[in-house]
RNA sequence: GGGCAGGUGGCGGAGCGGUCAAUCGCAGCAGACUGUAAAUCUGCCGCCCUAGGGCUACGGAGGUUCAAAUCCUCCCCUGCCCA
């Protein structure tokens, strides 16, 4: 299947400049798209991106990864209603690496291979260059009225905030950075989400006015939950790629949580699996929703994507443990295991032994703020221990509570734990 | 610089001398239901302590009063309009 047929399919595609298609089905291209390195690793929502570069790959075509080590310096007004706080030299740098450990799982940058993919840093370029080549190289192919009238940058202008000549000026770095791909690398594609659609547009423009060539893009739609929550954020914040940052656990749970209207969607979007595949769970949602089974499916693929193999395995085994058989016939071993990731305090057996208000512990814990909530949430129900309901808001905690004298289990309503390590 | 309208709990927004820890909506938390879902329903939603009470709060600082989020003075900030 062609490039093109698979997006579209997918529904990834948005919006594309003419002449596409023609373009991919005369030859295998070139194609890039940006990262932004504002964190030290990706997350759920840059999978997609991710996603999109393996797809390239794939299908025939030429991934280049553009880290934008020089514009992350700048800032992108894109998407953005205020002026960005500006990263330094350093934490961009480090981003960068961090950012490039991430890629290499999705990507095959063997140099023997004919569409092996690339990794470019645009610091490379845009550090070195002069203020007045840019402006003489660059500036000069834009009109000040052109660039005002990017979605972007006249949102910004009509607001309160404003826009700063810093972040008005992005829009002829990316351009820049395409030209500088298309001179090097023969680029002659950059993909990006809708909020890219400006800065691509103008980097064609670029390209077009400067070397006579046309050169494309193409854009995907915004990715959107249909409880109209902001994709890829938890109660508990960002779903990160970095194992350290979002377990892997975590990482599985928020895929199987997805919405029943949503995980068609995102298995088109960010998983392997061909149209017959999906047409066949997009008919379990529809017929037997309750099994959950593109749940299930999606978050096993897309955590195996991430992490591999064995760490989805693992989370398998513990969301069974912990939302199947009760935690009576655990071991403490078990427990330890599956609750790797659930966020502890220690307790010394001193202090145990002389017994702990519950609502206390519970604080302490960080179930709750305040002891006046511990007791609500008690009051309420909400509190188990050990997976047993409790019910005294004035009891008390003792020895007797740790399962093996070792560890105890705080639950706050359904999904909530804590875990009191006994030291 | 002048005029006008405002600044209340995470947000929106009531209250305009006591009955205000502050109506209500959203967000949040818990319970029921359930599919680790959605929707719905119920309860909770400043802090502390043992019921009862205490403490800190309505932009900031003073003041009037037995009593102030509510009245007065000054200050700070925001929005709109005029210069």
């Amino acid at each position: 299947m062609s490039l093109l047929a698979e997006l579209h399919w997918r529904g990834m595609v948005s919006e594309t400049t003419d002449g596409l298609a023609a373009h991919l089905e005369r030859e295998s291209v070139t194609a890039y798209i940006g990262f932004d390195p504002t964190a030290a690793s990706l997350h759920a929502g840059s999978l997609l991106t991710l996603i999109g570069l393996a797809r390239l790959q794939r299908l025939g075509h030429r991934p280049i990864a553009l880290v934008g080590g020089g514009t992350g310096l700048i800032g992108d007004p894109s998407g953005k209603s205020q002026e960005r706080s500006l990263l330094t030299f350093d934490q961009v740098e480090a981003n960068a690496q961090g950012i490039r450990r991430q890629l290499e799982r999705f990507l095959d940058f063997s140099p023997s291979l004919a569409n092996g993919a690339l990794m470019r840093n645009n610091v490379e370029w845009l550090r070195p260059i002069g203020f007045l080549d840019f402006l003489r190289d660059v500036g000069k192919y834009f009109t000040v009225n052109y660039m005002m009238s990017k979605e972007s940058v006249k949102r910004r202008i009509e607001g309160e905030q404003g826009i700063t000549f810093t972040e008005f000026s992005y829009q002829l770095l990316q351009s820049y950075d395409y030209l500088v791909l298309h001179d090097r690398d023969r680029c002659t594609l950059q993909m990006g989400g809708t909020d890219q659609w400006g800065n691509i547009t103008a980097g064609c423009d670029l390209v077009r006015k400067v070397r006579g060539k046309n050169v494309h893009g193409l854009v995907w739609p915004l990715l959107t939950t249909s409880a109209g929550t902001k994709f890829g954020k938890t109660e508990s914040g960002a779903i990160w790629l970095d194992p350290a940052l979002t377990s892997p656990f975590r990482f599985y749970q928020f895929w199987l949580n997805t919405d029943d209207r949503d995980v068609v969607k995102y298995l088109k979007f960010f998983t392997w699996l061909d149209r017959d595949a999906i047409a066949a769970l997009e008919n379990t949602v529809a017929t037997a929703p309750e099994q959950r089974d593109a749940q299930r499916t999606l978050a096993r693929e897309v955590t195996t994507l991430v992490h591999g193999a064995q760490d989805t395995g693992n989370a398998e085994r513990a969301s069974r443990v912990l939302f199947g058989s009760s935690l009576a016939n655990a071991s403490v071993d078990d427990i330890l295991t599956v609750f790797e990731d659930v966020p502890s305090v220690e307790m010394t057996r001193a202090t145990l032994s002389a017994g702990v208000a519950t609502t206390e512990l519970v604080v302490t814990a960080g179930l709750a703020a305040s002891k006046g909530e511990a007791t609500r949430l008690i009051t309420q129900g909400g509190l188990y221990l050990n997976d047993q309901r409790v019910t005294d808001e004035r009891g008390r905690v003792t020895s007797d509570h740790a399962i093996d004298g070792r560890v105890i289990v705080l639950r706050k309503g359904q999904r909530e734990r804590r875990l009191v390590r006994i030291v």
